[in-house]
DNA sequence: ACAAATGATACTAATGTGGTATCTTTAAAG
DNA sequence: CTTTAAAGATACCACATTAGTATCATTTGT
């Protein structure tokens, strides 16, 4: 099972490129050609990033996208969220029917703390990598 | 994005019931009668659980199913990686192009390093909870 | 022999993923 | 003020996965 899609992992290479490359403004004809991803599902993915405020985009001759903040303050985590939706494990197992409301389900407790870890450890990771 | 689907879900709590029950073996029907899962499905389920010797099956008139050893010796981890397939986060994101051979590609360790401790967890969940 | 259980296998429906096609809107350049 | 190069919007399609069904074969206690 993938825990990153093929969207998330584009996306990911598109917001690499824009942080390394020094012209700020960069088309989507320049990422088709250095990142070899089909020209229409890229679009899609940079209008999505757009929406989101991953990526601002400029319309027009001359338009392209950039990011509009440090590279540093982009988390891996957003770009996950914006493809695959908030990523959760999974809800109460027994739909609060056989817990016992004594131990309020030692097993659910585990599952969201591990939840969390993984939550905050991916907050830390950033486009500048 | 659900990080547990159906099956792993609906056989964590066969698992469950199995081992809260005091009758060692009990039929797939009695369990589709507490459960309120779809019979064949479950059936199906369990067939794969036996398979993957998460429990044992027995045919026959006064057939049925067991955990074949202690509740708190039966990860998660396998139950999920049963239905799921080992999950991982995904491969490198730049299939080694852009790697800087220096730093071995920070986000990659960053991203192990959360998958690493993701299964030490839930190798420690186990079906006694 | 029969009935009650699981095993094996093939099929179907719904959903999600990956990708395409087409048309509209914006804005700089000539 | 027309052309042209960009992005926006939207609808569609193919394939894979997930969820569930149906049918028949095999085993085993009575």
């Amino acid at each position: 099972m993938k825990l990153i899609t093929r969207d998330t992992d584009y996306a990911i290479r598109a917001l690499c490129y824009l942080a390394a490359s020094d012209k700020d403004m960069v088309t989507a004809s320049e990422l088709v050609r250095v990142l070899k991803i089909p020209r229409p599902f890229l679009r899609k993915l940079l209008q999505i990033l757009n929406k989101k405020r991953i990526l601002k985009s400029y319309k027009g001759r001359g338009g392209g996208f950039l990011l509009p903040k440090a590279a540093d303050k982009i988390l891996l985590m957003d770009v996950i969220t914006a493809f695959q939706g908030p990523l959760r494990l999974n809800e109460c197992f027994f739909k609060k029917k056989m817990c016992p409301d004594t131990k309020v389900c030692v097993l659910r407790r585990k599952i969201i703390a591990i939840e969390r870890y993984v939550f905050s450890q991916l907050r830390t990771v950033t486009i500048a990598s």
